[in-house]
DNA sequence: TTGTACGCGTTATCAG
DNA sequence: CTGATAACGCGTACAA
């Protein structure tokens, strides 16, 4: 009897290994271990023999409880469904199940109450570590994650407080490339819908916009910089705004997909082709730009490995190889789908 | 001392708050645990107020060593950046954490080899159970991990050996329901491009088309019936096809939304008009109908409803609840998004 | 109604 | 090189 279900399926500890091999716990436990503490060949060899043929596996649990680590990393999220966090979960995993730890996922929706509680949570179930997409700019539960002791690595969101290890993608970057695209297609007047001002990417890109038209000699027109709200409806309403004042424009940068989406469609229902007649960026979370008709040039963030990087961040982190905080930029990559200029490429939006 | 990374904060255990509350152990596990054991009133007040007072919380990981109960419950996907997945994870999450849950995920990319790994690695950590979406309909693991005595709903794909708890979404009743749209519009000679066989789903969708057909005394031509490979590709190269025999036809039923997407482009790039001229039919499983343009009518998979239901059916079974298991069978719904028969339906592709 | 003491499976310390 | 044994924190017979 073990506890589960009424199945009387003896899984084998460390002592059926040790009577089996004809040992004592201490001995199996420092074979399994590959302990530093030297242990006869032979006896290696018996009690190696003895795990396989009892197909043993140490009780986590046990372990646990014993060493005060669970062999598992939290990854908290806004939300799993919003379109830019699922590959970042997978390139997580993949590292994290390499060394050997399970991946815990979180939603929080972005709520700071949520996000508090889950990291209650964690730090009950010690979690050996955190992967953490906060939603806002607030640090408060970082410093309390850090004052836990619970290793910690910040992604895909920048945070005043530099004192935490932060994985993210460059904003600026990002946008200074593809609105240099724009211009070296000929491109001169850009109008630009950014992102609500509150959050750092959102500032960081049209920093960026601005420094390539810097990079280009082409003094900024304010009348053509207005901003959306990250999502479809932002992006047509800006559209329709400029229209409305009748500014004068050949190509639109928006912060986001989503944004270049409504932008495109406000465009195309005033009659105006894209993209003969305007070219449209944007900055995309959501890996569907090939499938927008027409189809979008992306500058892709590279979630996977920005999930993948972090987790090995994280990993350094744990084994105390943590020399020093660092903040890893990753950088998006432009892919060019069609010749015309028109874009969209990725940030997350929530 | 607590073992955690040097860091020097003192957890407080069960023998804390005894002493705090000058009570014993048994007596503060008893009121923690709502234990069915008598506790008088006031010193069980005691107790409530040390465990507030130190805010002590159960160490989890002695709870599990103890009780073989890990309070934790893994997703196993093919792979968590398949669209199709996030909002099952979501669904399921939402649910395990109201029940006091953590989530494990787990990616396999539907290779025999790792779903076992997981499945070990799950059985090892003493995980209460598991939410499997398996790719192929291989019953094998599904049969070790009953034998385990693990307990487990089957997520998304149908599996011939009916004994395991499943909930999946009608593929069968949603390709009907699509397809008499499209009858009922006034199409006579409908298109099918379908998935490959081997795969529960595409067999289920066809047999929905031929089902409709039927319902409205329409003979099913059989050189209508093709079929691609769930992929953008195998839309385009269907309708070629189907062109290049000089088919006619007036609407087209796609097996899933990629598909559907290729066929479009085919047709537009042939010359034909979408919708005007053809009406495109699909089964999506890619949230991303709304933006592909023209927008498509969708008959969406109630994919978070999917996570959160078979999430509750397991904790049913945990909790022993599970008379007879049971066949859990969604139904899609169709959401139009134009008035003149373009859609696209879902399902899990991989 | 409350308390004592054992065992869950491991690891680490200390003697041999 | 090996073995006995004391924790780790909790739940629960059993005793009081």
């Amino acid at each position: 009897m073990n506890g589960r279900n009424g199945r009387t399926v003896s899984i084998p500890t460390i002592r059926d290994v040790a009577s089996h091999a004809g040992v004592s716990v201490a001995t199996v436990s420092r074979v399994v271990n590959n302990s530093l503490h030297k242990v006869h060949p032979a006896t290696r060899q018996r009690v190696l023999r003895s795990v396989h043929r009892l197909s043993y596996h140490p009780n986590v649990m046990a372990q646990g409880l014993r060493r005060g680590t669970s062999h598992s990393i939290a990854l908290i999220v806004p939300d799993i469904s919003n379109p830019f966090y699922p590959a970042i979960a997978r390139g997580a995993e993949d590292v994290a199940r390499q060394h050997g730890y399970v991946l815990v996922l979180g939603n929080t929706d972005g709520d700071p109450g949520r996000e508090r509680a889950y990291l209650d949570i964690l730090r009950k179930r010690w979690v050996d570590g955190v992967l953490f997409a906060s939603a806002g700019g607030d640090d408060r539960h970082l410093r309390a994650l850090r004052a836990s002791g619970v290793p910690a690595v910040l992604i895909a969101r920048d945070v005043a407080a530099g004192a935490v290890d932060t994985v993210l993608v460059d904003s600026y970057a990002g946008m200074r490339q593809a609105t240099s695209h724009l211009l070296r297609l000929g491109h001169r007047r850009i109008a630009y819908i950014g992102g609500p001002h509150s959050l750092s990417v959102a500032r960081e890109r049209l920093r960026g916009y601005r420094q390539a038209l810097r990079d280009f000699s082409v003094p900024p027109d304010p009348s053509l910089i207005t901003s959306g709200d990250f999502r479809v409806d932002g992006g047509r309403a800006a559209i329709r705004r400029l229209m409305e004042r009748r500014r004068l424009f050949t190509a639109v940068v928006a912060a986001n997909d989503l944004t270049a989406i409504g932008a495109m469609e406000a465009l195309r229902s005033a009659g105006r082709g894209i993209p003969d007649d305007v070219a449209v960026v944007g900055f995309d979370d959501i890996p569907f730009a090939a499938f927008v008709d027409p189809p979008l040039t992306t500058v892709a963030q590279p979630t996977y490995r920005l999930g993948a990087l972090a987790m090995e961040r994280l990993l350094a982190l744990m084994r105390e190889e943590a020399a020093t905080t660092r903040r890893i930029m990753l950088q998006p990559q432009l892919v060019v789908r069609r010749s015309c200029g028109a874009y969209l490429l990725a940030g997350p939006t929530s």
